[in-house]
DNA sequence: GCAATGCTTCGTCTACCATCGAAGCATGAA
DNA sequence: TTCATGCTTCGATGGTAGACGAAGCATTGC
């Protein structure tokens, strides 16, 4: 009777409170102890221990056993999916926030996963489009010989981001755009080249990423784009 | 403390079994009554009823009163947000059918909301890729020229087709395939245009589009692709 | 060895929500 | 008007899953 997919599983998974709150803290790209995620769940240890045993049996999240620690991080599938739901649901105006001073910070520069999201995000895959560094091909994305000498030109070793299980370039939807921003192991590349050329800082404790005012200019001097809407 | 949209509530919604069959139902692209929906779902019709109103408030379905009925249909980001979701569970191993017979055919050539997904439809979207028709702008997809010509010679009218609500090209994601196929208004023509023609029709009670052996060369012919696994 | 930490398992409780039958409203037909 | 159909609302019920405390395993550190 029943074919395809089991959506219903999916979605159960994603429906309760503090797996969603789990998962979302998730999205800032770093992997976390049970506790931590009992603590920002707002649930106790136990509870939490079975909901992640829950989202691990169903392949969402990877889990590694460190000491007496064991630390949990998203499906790199995973954080896509959350992404696409969150677009979902913020189109339909579903939004558990109050809103507050952190929500612009959080739709200018934020990070999904592993890379920068938010409108920054949006303005860097649309500049690298314009000035050929990247061209779309059929739905991938592929680095270009231009491209890939800007991408040295900042100082990034482009050839040491090969992987044979993730892809250098990816399209990642974005919830607070409704457009795309890079993923892939180059988004994360250039994310990481931002904080650690102190462009920017990641806001303790939520998703933001903070850049400086130098950072800021810097930003959109390297990524400019056609209607200059200068955030 | 919690920001950002609520995917929870997203996450509810698709879970409960009984509505998680209703939206696979409605996958088959029509408009259906609350009772044909009780029925599909194995509810009663106060159940369903009750499901349908949550679905409905959380912007999943479309509602439309037509004399004592009342006909339920996808919101068309609802049929992509699922397709989405369908493609992670089915990469998780989470299948609810029974292998049958039914499941090559799904796999082969189904209804995706209105256009035509499954291997079939992945093919036709390589196959206007690889002759030009249809070229990536960004994420976007363009109609070229040449395509709009290809187009207009199967007897369909492309400018007919413009819609200030819906793209004449979309990419949707195939959860068999896991690359996508053409959706829009185009790829909804099309599969309209195979349907008129004879060259395939719907399986009654399911999602399967099953193309007659003249229909199938024919098909291939019209779409053909670099590196010829014929199915 | 013994204690401390981090997590899981167990047992129990509770609350929510899916479910259905019966009754109530509409709409359309006769 | 009256009846039939399609659906919603109401009220009662039951199952399920999420919640926690206590106890049980591991791993580490002393």
């Amino acid at each position: 009777m029943k074919e395809g997919p089991d959506i219903a599983r999916i979605g159960t998974l994603i429906g309760d409170p503090a797996r969603a709150n789990m998962l979302t803290v998730l999205m800032g790209g770093e992997a976390l102890t049970a506790s931590e995620l009992a603590q920002a769940a707002g649930v106790s240890l136990p509870t939490a221990s079975a909901h992640l045993s829950k989202l691990e049996d169903g392949g969402l999240l990877n889990q590694r056993k460190q000491g007496r620690h064991r630390y949990f991080a998203l499906a790199p599938e995973t954080a896509a999916l959350l992404e696409t739901i969150m677009g979902f649901a913020a189109s339909r105006g579903h939004l558990r926030h109050r809103p507050g001073p952190k929500d612009p910070a959080l739709r200018q520069a934020r990070i999904c996963y592993d890379h920068l999201a938010g409108d920054f995000g949006v303005r860097m895959l649309d500049s690298l489009f314009e000035h050929g560094a990247i061209e779309a091909d059929g739905e991938a994305l592929d680095l270009t010989a231009r491209g890939k000498t800007f991408i040295c030109d900042m100082g990034i070793d482009v050839d040491g981001l090969a992987s044979p299980r993730r892809p250098l370039c990816k399209a990642c939807l974005d919830w607070s755009e409704r457009r795309s921003h890079l993923a892939g192991t180059l988004g994360k590349a250039l994310l990481a080249h931002f904080l650690e050329t102190g462009l920017a800082r990641r806001q303790p404790g939520s998703r933001a990423i903070l850049f400086t005012a130098k950072g800021k200019s810097r930003f959109l001097a390297l990524f400019p784009v056609k209607d200059a809407e200068a955030a």
